[in-house]
DNA sequence: ATGGAAGTGTTGGATATCCAACATTTCCAT
DNA sequence: ATGGAAATGTTGGATATCCAACACTTCCAT
């Protein structure tokens, strides 16, 4: 996979920043979390803490993603095809993910959130599309996977706004014939 | 204390190094891990090791010490005088601590486990007969922190194999006043 | 408003850790 | 016994981390 290893200092401080900033999480909102409170808790200097990333916001964004992938188990799904088994249970990892996140307590980050949890869709349904469709579609699969991340990810709004009696896979299963087969 | 404080990574290796060290001798015998074993468990690199320590043993020996001296909670004792009490609670600590290795398989190596004990007692029985003594007694003071280094471990020793069925503190108490008042 | 306390990013030189390579020793199956 | 595999220590150069210092911003009590 990875032509060059990466260097285990490396994969040991960024768990370990990752791994303090995940457990001030869950005791303090986002901005009240300086980067002092990690680095000093982590016990790794501030310095070294800027070196793996640009400032908090960065961290927010690496460490949701990380979370997320770990909820998403991509490798398996880049295996998968695109039907109604795996968009099942694609669903359920957002709506898993998002539930564990409202406990932790990152108000007024919705949008930085949001906009994660696409990313990471987006690319994963494009991987997902490509290996199903030619190459030369490329811009147009493109387009697909940016329209079912924000679909699916509306759709998860959606069900934990108004539709928890509801279990997230019956909620969607509904509507998944209306991506697989179209709207017609 | 510390005139210099210690770099952190150090603090960080060497904790890692000992840490993976005690949880690999619970799941196999002393003599059969290796640094290597260590090292990748720990995810540190073989050379790293090497800089902190001289070998396999001189870690067993500072792991060892290390626990031990939790179990003392030396800094507490240096304070205390050497009493009853203290002695009936030094004994506790030195049947505990060996109760606990007994979980954790270091069969061969008891006689450099004793020596680590006694050596640990030494120092602290050195300390604590220093501060009720005058400093001109230190040659004889040394041997007398010997000899009840010795003495207790040989207790914990006899106790371990034949009077279980007492609790350490019944087992020493009676023995005490020979220690504190002398054989008359 | 203002000054000081605390947070943010950045830098250069010191130090710990990594890595690959080497010679040596220990172990053990044949 | 012997040869090869694995463990031990050691080394030099590369890289990550530490530290102290700096300029800058943000906040907030007076």
């Amino acid at each position: 996979m990875d032509q060059v290893k990466t260097d285990p200092r490396i994969i040991r401080t960024r768990k370990l920043i990752m791994d303090t900033f995940i457990d001030l999480s869950s005791k303090k909102e986002f901005k009240d979390i300086t980067v002092k409170d990690i680095t000093t808790e982590a016990m790794i200097n501030r310095a070294t803490f800027y070196y793996h990333f640009e400032d908090i916001y960065d961290l927010l964004d690496k460490a949701l993603s990380e979370v997320l992938l770990v909820n998403l188990k991509s490798e398996e799904y880049e295996q998968e095809e695109l039907n109604e088994g795996s968009l099942i249970s694609i669903f359920k990892a957002i709506t898993n993910f998002q539930m564990s996140l409202s406990n932790r307590c990152h108000r007024g980050y919705e949008d930085t959130i949001a906009r994660i949890i696409r990313d990471q869709l987006e690319v994963l349904f494009y991987k997902m599309l490509s290996k199903e469709h030619d190459a030369k579609e490329n811009e147009t699969l493109k387009i697909a996977a940016v329209m079912l991340s924000w679909g699916l990810y509306g759709a998860s709004v959606e069900w934990r706004r108004n539709s928890q009696n509801v279990t997230p896979e019956e909620y969607i299963k509904s509507v998944i014939p209306f991506i697989t087969k179209g709207i017609q």
